[in-house]
Parts: structure tokens; sequence; C-alpha cells
RNA sequence: GGCUCGGUGGCAGAGUGGUAAUGCAGCGGAUUGCAAAUCCGUCAACGCCGGUUCGAUUCCGACCCGAGCCUCCA
């Protein structure tokens, strides 16, 4: 079988991927909370993994893809206080929302969605095993995980707690016997949400719930890890000291962890001003833009979000399109995916930006290629497109479909070209060439070829 | 301050111990009534300085520059 190689966060190396069990593979990405509209950040680690996700299932008769929803958090609580509604209210709404987003990128949804408030058992059993085992005590109405009882804590991130002391530029609360350690339970205000426990009403520490839900519902070690780089400390190192305190064993046998997206060569943040969420940028491209100007760039690397990345993305998914458009009364041959250079290019640590060059070339091949071997290089380029999560629209709605309602009708536009048709039969075309721009400057394009006039929409 | 990652043509972006993918843009041509789309051709790059080597963009070291993390931010 063909070798899959990804990058480990926890040995910086790339390495071949052997499974637990070839069986069952197990795949945990560490999903929203749900207190606000996702952005094109939070974006990328979802396209990312699921393109990971569809190169397992190529390879594996069985992958269990599990995505948790954090609903309850402080700014979940923060974002309630202000709507004065329940946490539930505002939870429900951005688990939707967020569902609705992620399926526009044409993300495949994860066979499991645990919700945190689901599962505040797992939880508690698992503080109260980590107090059992001498890894956390409780103090000041909070329960905290105890760092120096492991000795490997730092591992993932590379860091060893010597150097966290020498950095520490945050005050440390008094109740934590070191400056490392970190919350497992924290006590909730009566008007907090929060649940009985038995270290009193409370809620659970941000990490802990999905060390709980991973061995709930996936077991006592995964195969596959992932989320987004920021998430390795602490969020991720916190995680593997609970699971393996907690639990024994190895937890987690490859880390994965994608890069940032920059907005325009700055960080996104709310303070400068440039966080655009998936919704907003869904008004002005479409899904598969989005998610091939996601990939263009490889997961490891930063992504410089910009007009431009979304204008290329565009122009080469048009490319691809006109491709398939052209060759519409051609029936493609069936291809199988994993017999793609696009496949292959994806074994190697998901690299993406090598597909999409594979993708390119079949098109071209397509482009120029005589009605026999078209069959061919159209059956190439949809598999790979199959694997990858793009080129899945119909050409021409492709074109002609408008993601934003402004724009004449298709209706109207036929009309005027049948006019222009006549026009040009006349050779009058000066009349002819008055419609054209009119149309062009109203955004449509129009492409005279041997079998009639096609236009789309720029 | 500690830790981590990166610097490839005008731009985006792969990759390699030995002629440096791919796309966009540019230039020239074919095609077209003119365009568009497509095709053909073409220009152009490995931050800096040492080291290892027959040979370094690729390995090692220093330096310069940039990015990220350092207790709840994807």
């Amino acid at each position: 079988m063909a070798e899959l190689r990804l990058t480990n966060t926890l040995t910086r190396e790339k390495e071949i991927f052997e499974p637990r069990d070839p069986e069952r593979i197990t795949l945990y990405v560490c999903g929203p909370t749900v207190y606000n509209l996702a952005h094109i950040g939070n974006a990328r680690p979802v396209v990312v993994f699921d393109m990971l996700y569809r190169v397992l299932r190529a390879l594996y008769p069985q992958v269990i893809y599990a995505r948790n929803i954090t609903d309850i958090d402080d700014k979940i609580i923060a974002a309630a206080r202000d709507r004065k509604e329940g946490i539930e209210a505002v939870t429900q709404e951005f688990t939707e929302k967020y569902r609705e987003d992620m399926a526009q990128l044409n993300t495949l949804p994860p066979d499991l969605e645990p919700r945190a408030t689901d599962n505040i058992d797992p939880m508690q059993s698992l503080i109260t095993q980590l107090i059992e085992r001498g890894h956390a005590y409780a103090a000041d109405g909070h329960v905290l995980f105890d760092v120096t009882s492991m000795s490997s804590y730092g591992a993932l991130s590379g860091r060893n707690l010597d150097d966290m002391l020498a950095g520490a530029r945050v005050e440390v609360a008094s109740y934590k016997r070191s400056p490392g350690d970190f919350v497992l339970w924290k006590p909730s205000s009566q008007d907090e949400p929060g649940w009985q426990s038995p270290w009193g009403w409370g809620r659970p520490g941000w990490h802990l719930e999905c060390s709980a839900m991973i061995r709930a519902h996936l077991g006592d070690a995964i195969d596959i890890h992932g989320g987004g780089r920021d998430l390795i400390f602490p969020h991720h190192e916190n995680e593997r000291a609970q699971s393996c305190c907690g639990y024994g064993g190895d937890f987690v046998r490859y880390w994965l962890h994608n890069a940032y997206v920059d907005m325009d060569g700055e960080k996104m943040s709310k303070s400068l001003g440039n966080v655009r969420t998936v919704r907003e940028l869904l008004g002005l491209y479409a899904g598969e833009v989005l998610r091939f100007a996601l990939l263009s760039t490889h997961y490891r690397s930063p992504l410089n979000f910009s007009g431009e990345l979304l204008d290329n993305a565009k122009t080469a998914l048009n490319s691809f399109y006109q491709a398939l458009r052209n060759s519409a009364d051609i029936e493609a041959e069936h291809i199988r995916p994993e017999d793609t250079a696009a496949f292959t290019a994806l074994l190697d640590d998901l690299n993406t930006p090598k597909a999409i060059a594979a993708l390119h070339s079949s098109c071209k091949a397509l482009n120029k290629a005589d009605a026999k071997m078209a069959a061919t290089f159209k059956g190439e380029l949809l598999a790979m497109g199959r694997m990858m999560g793009l080129l899945g629209n119909d050409p021409e709605q492709w074109f002609t479909d408008s993601a934003s309602s402004s724009g004449p009708t298709a209706e109207d536009i036929e009309h005027r070209l049948a006019a222009r048709l006549e026009a040009r039969a006349r050779k009058d075309f000066a009349a002819a060439d008055a419609v054209r721009d009119e149309l062009q400057a109203q955004g449509i394009e129009l492409e005279d070829g041997p079998e009639g006039t096609t236009w789309r929409r720029l």
C-alpha cells in the first residue's frame, strides 16, 4: 500500500504513518468554541484536516473523525451575558452557523461531534483519577494539574519547566503550587453555568474536555490529533498531560499542526480590525474559491490571506472549469483518485500545492488532447478534484451562477445574445461589439466559439 | 529573556547533494471580424558570510531579516 507521511510535532520529523489498527483509524481535531462566527483562520484547520480525512478514507476501510464543539467557556458566558440570553441560545446558534459555513467550504462533516456539556461526567472522573494518582490537587475551589508530577511535561511544545518559569510574565494565582499548574475545574458563581461536583459547583477547565472526550468516544489512544499551531501550547501540551497521567499510554501517535492565516501580511486580530469571517467572504466568493485558496499553501506554512490570493484561486478554478466546460460532450474515463499524481503528492505530508500543480498539468493536457485522449485527461482531472474536494460543481453553473444577486439575469443575457448573433450574421460588428461592451460593463464576459457564444460572470 | 519556525524569479508557491516544479503577471506568436478562451515560444529566483564536499539553493555554524508561542488565541 502507498505510504502516507506526516510531520509529527512531537518528534518534529516527517514520519511514515503507521496506524495503531489499520482497520480503524482515529482522528481528532480541535473544533470551535461556539460564541461567534468562524473566521477564515478558523477555517484553515477544518479544510486542512478535511483533506487529511479524505486521504485516510482512501487508504483505510474505516476512519473515525471526531471534532468537538466547545460549548462551555468563559467567552461563551460573556457573550450570553451581553445578549441577555442563556448560553444554550448562543452555543446553538453558532454551532449551526459553524456547520453551515464549513459545509460551504465543502468539508465533510466529522463522524462524531461531541459537545463538552454532554461529557461532564467523563471529565469529572478524569479529574478524580488524576487526583488519586497524585497528578492533581484541589485548592480554593479549583482543581489544578500539578505539572511537576509529570517528567515529560513540555515534550510536545519543546519546553521545560525552567524555561517557562524564566519566561513567566503573568502574575501567578495564589492557589497554584507552581506557576505552570493549570485548571482542571474552576468554581462558578451561583449565576454562572455550572455543574455539581465533588469540588463544588463549577465548570471544567478548557483542556479537560478534549482528553475526556477522546477517551469516551475514540478510546485510550488515537492515531492523529490535529489543530492550529497556537494550540501546541498550552492546550495540547496540557491535554497530553491529562491523558497520559490519567489513563496511561501514549495517548496520541501523531500530532499535526497547521500554521496561521495572516491578513495582508499582518496577524489577524480583533484589535487590528482585520478579522474576516467565513460568512462574510462567502458573500463575495464561492466556497470553493475559499477552499482552494486555503489549500494553495502547504498547511505548515503561514498563509497570507489577501484579495490577490482569492483572485488567483478564482482564476485557477476558472481555468479548470473552462476545460471541463469545453469538454462537456466528452465522457470522462473513470479513474481512481488513488491512481493520480495529486494523490501521490498528498501522501507526502499533504503537499497540496504539488497536488494543485498536478491539476494544472491534467487540465493543460485536456485542453490539448484529441477526443480520444480527452476522456482520459478529463477523468484524471475530475478524479483529482474529487480527491481534494474540488471541481464538484457543474461547469455551466460555475460560470453562470453569481455569488451576489446583482447583475443581469440569465434570461436577459440570452435575449441580448440572440440580438447580437443576428447582428454578427449581418456582419454588423459595431452593433455586436456594442452588446458585448455593454455586457462586459455589467460583469458578463462573452466567448465566441465555433459552436456558438458562451458567457460567464466575472 | 526562553522556545519554535521560516527567508526561492515581479507576485504566489513546490522541491532537490549535481540542467531549480507549477500558477499568475509580462513579452512575442498562432487562432479570432475584433475580442475572450485555448495553444506555442520567451524573460526571470535559491537573504548574507564561512565550513564539509569533486560539487551546496539543499548538510553544518555564525550573522541579518521576518513570523509564532510563553497559561485558556485556530
